[in-house]
DNA sequence: TAATTAAGTGTCTCAGTGACATTATTTTTA
DNA sequence: TAAAAATAATGTCACTGAGACACTTAATTA
């Protein structure tokens, strides 16, 4: 038949998430424990097939497998990259989607005690960590889109929780990047972006009491037209 | 068995390519005529279905369907982005991986004259025609691609002949972004990009002789720090 | 009450782009 | 043949936004 056919020629197909926090100055990376073949108890990213009955499209797929694993729903999700290869899967060609995602440490923590199989793994371990598939990679890839986006977007401030201080924004964008950022040039950008409002709330911070922010409702990520820390 | 239930999890996978150049100061789009069913007769992206057999990936896949369809090796191809669902193809759940590809005019005429269902559109033109599935956007997607990755990189001088002048990759930047460009600028980010060496030879072009630019072997696209015409 | 700590501001420097004048070298035209 | 026109290439100044860092402000702590 023309379908056996089709799906002869169709390769596998999954959905896979690199969903990254930051917590104790740490950048902290997702994993799932494997419960099936192949690859099965290693470490792996969450993810898994598109369910056609459930699934309007595949963010939606992501979305779906992350919080069945975890009972997480980011902050924020865009799509990473494809990853294929005959090589890849010992089953045989295999397509795999990967996402990129954000969440606060703060959104999580109930959850993910809860499961047993799902791990927060801070992303210099896991050169010792074996992981399934070309996970390691794929983990490299979303890494590497993340330091970048974080010198020309304020995509960091969603590891942050909804009020957040710029002390805390500093923070995790240092974390991410790996060097040191200057206050003031995140001012300048928390100002200019207009991605946000002042909370009508102070915070202690062991010295003057810090402002807070949040985002606007509805708001896009701004892209500046130059890079942070050159 | 194992094999059909994955089989029908699975759903229908496609690799599409937004094949771009510059001719005459216009922007064009390779389009290619669809023979079979669904949207049989109108305009499409080349693309198709993976072959395991031939594709070790699915740039691979890109590759062979853009030569299959027009004879043409693209200089750029990267991947743009996964459109999935269920609607965007009347067979059930789809998903197309898109790619982003340039090339010079001059590449390709001699292919795509001899073909006769594939034709350059220059994008305006593209509001005026159907086209198959939800290429229209994929091609919007592209298009915005493109504008961006001119004004931080040098990607439009894979749209370039191999040797070329400022003055021509400053006229293919012009017709990318839409908008003047300072020669002086496009000249600081040749020398400091340091992808380029002056060809040892100059042409005529109706005033000076022009210095001729080709790339360096096996150089890697530059991302500036900045973006140009803000 | 003074010291400490972190928040927030003021301002100078620096680098890269935009703008545009100037020079250089070729073709075209009077 | 000389002047004009056209395009290439360079020089230089202004503008903008990031880095650096001193300084002020307001809280906690000794």
């Amino acid at each position: 038949m023309k379908d056996s056919k089709k799906e002869f020629i169709n390769p596998l197909f999954t959905v896979d998430s690199v969903l990254f926090t930051v917590v104790d100055n740490q950048l902290k990376v997702l994993l799932v424990k494997r419960a099936i073949e192949p690859f099965n108890g290693r470490w792996a990213l969450p993810g898994g097939f598109v369910d056609v009955k459930q699934d309007d499209n595949t963010d939606m797929t992501a979305q779906r497998k992350l919080y069945e694993k975890t009972g997480i729903t980011p902050k924020y999700l865009e799509q990473l990259k494809v990853f294929s290869g005959l090589n890849r899967d010992p089953r045989g060609f295999s397509v795999t989607l990967t996402y990129f995602a954000l969440v606060a440490y703060e959104d999580t923590e109930p959850h993910i005690n809860t499961v047993e199989e799902a791990t927060w793994t801070e992303i210099n371990e896991l050169r010792n960590l074996p992981l399934a598939f070309d996970h390691r990679e794929i983990i490299e890839a979303a890494f590497q889109r993340l330091q970048q986006k974080a010198l020309y977007s304020m995509v960091p401030v969603y590891c942050c929780a909804e009020k957040f201080t710029v002390g805390q924004l500093k923070s995790v964008v240092e974390v991410i990047i790996n060097k040191p950022l200057q206050r003031k040039s995140l001012m300048r950008r928390i100002e200019a972006s207009g991605m946000f409002k002042e909370v009508d709330q102070k915070v202690q911070s062991g010295g003057r009491l810090a402002q807070l922010y949040s985002l606007k409702p509805d708001v896009d990520v701004v892209h500046f037209e130059r890079n942070l820390g050159a």
